[in-house]
DNA sequence: CCTGTAAATGGACACCTGTCCGATTATAGC
DNA sequence: GCTATAATCGGACAGGTGTCCATTTACAGG
């Protein structure tokens, strides 16, 4: 149940000692007890005291571990994170192969919004720590550093960054400033704006889609075929 | 200095009672000694403690005016909030009056995202605490309502909406969703977004007006004079 | 002036986050 | 097995938020 980063734990590690066996199983403890405590009675309603009693550890213990509730969330995230990439690279290699690069924008965007929609809970309390906390940067738990893992919202950036590059090359879009412009359609998904967009407004993930598509998409492309 | 809502304190009140001199000497202590602490120390340093004993009242009677500093934030940042849709709308008026609508949205967001970044630390004080708790509806103090003010942020989305739809109905833009593509022009220039342009990716403020215009205002134009 | 009543008060309280540090325990080298 | 050592543990503690409620006080009407 509990999806558990793939220790470094090949036992010609070189210079630094493996973790040791107490704190990972400790570490599997707090995943678990955080996991069922979240879906028993929703992320914003479980305090860091109750989940580290929960798992049968001390305070010191689990914040040693997760710095703040975000963390612990990011690392709940991960897997979910994980399978998330890996569906939108296979659609990009097979299906979205064929497509011109904003129609493969489309495509990523409707998946992020389900992704977003899905994950809502844990992703809001990433977000909200975040930006209280003014680290605002999305990056990874620096106590777990998986070899080559890329963060999350590097990595989406990066993505929607390439496809609006490649649209510039083959003219398909006017040139633009790509950075700003892959930060702009990144935020219009941001989780904390979706679950306003639900609550408040009333909006459909269609309405959602739709919106997104014609601001983003036909809005960027030049041959409007209308 | 301290911007107060004009009372409504006609001596015809008519079935209300009206407040009580000494909550109203209070509450405007209360707001003298959070600008005052504010601007020393920085909002999120103040604490909801720290400025009841600088007021010189209660916590149980901070709180029983301004639910949570989100609240009291916006009854400081009430005037400012006045003060901005005051030249809005006199530029609207004035030399806004001759352009076309689309061209009179540029405007507003210029004028816009200089005011956010203006009054940032208040803002993002609000925005945070909405959704911390969920409220997500930006609305105003219950306690305070002064009659006939529009809501903030509903005042700009229907700002925006009008500007939109007045677009549509010239054809200058295609249609399309306005309610939602108003909110996700004004999430772009969330004060919480804006902080994490400034810090994590160093974009200047031109740099922002430039993004948005190309994005919000050339992309929906269907004329474009490139 | 006196009195009833509802609004206003303010500090104790419950709970939460995040820090700190002495005590504990696993591991490496002998 | 034994020891040195550093990672790890865990509960006390220092703040902060927001609630509660017994007490006080301002205002209106007789």
């Amino acid at each position: 149940m509990v999806q558990d980063t793939p220790e470094p734990r090949s036992i010609s590690s070189p210079a630094q000692r493996r973790e040791r066996r107490d704190a990972a199983a400790h570490r599997q403890r707090i995943l678990a007890a955080a996991q069922r405590l979240f879906a028993m009675h929703g992320v914003s309603q479980v305090s860091m005291h109750q989940i580290a009693q929960a798992a049968g550890v001390g305070q010191g213990t689990l914040y040693r571990r997760y710095a703040n509730k975000g963390e612990l969330c990011k690392a709940l995230a991960h897997a979910q994170h994980e399978t998330f990439a890996k569906e939108v690279h296979s659609w990009l290699a097979s299906d979205g192969a064929i497509l011109p690069p904003m129609e493969r924008l489309a495509g990523v965007l409707e998946r992020l919004l389900r992704f977003v929609l899905d994950g809502a809970a844990l992703l809001e309390e990433i977000a909200l720590t975040e930006f209280r906390n003014g680290t605002c940067d999305m990056s990874c738990d620096p106590a777990e550093p998986p070899p080559g893992q890329e963060q999350w919202l590097d990595w989406m950036h990066a993505l929607v960054g390439d496809l609006l590059g490649e649209a510039v090359t083959r003219g398909d879009i006017a040139p633009l400033d790509i950075s700003f412009t892959a930060d702009t359609i990144l935020n219009a998904l941001n989780p904390m704006l979706l679950h306003f967009y639900h609550l408040g407004r009333g909006y459909t993930h269609e309405r959602i889609l739709q919106g997104l598509r014609h601001l983003y998409i036909e809005g960027l492309s030049e041959r409007k075929d209308r």
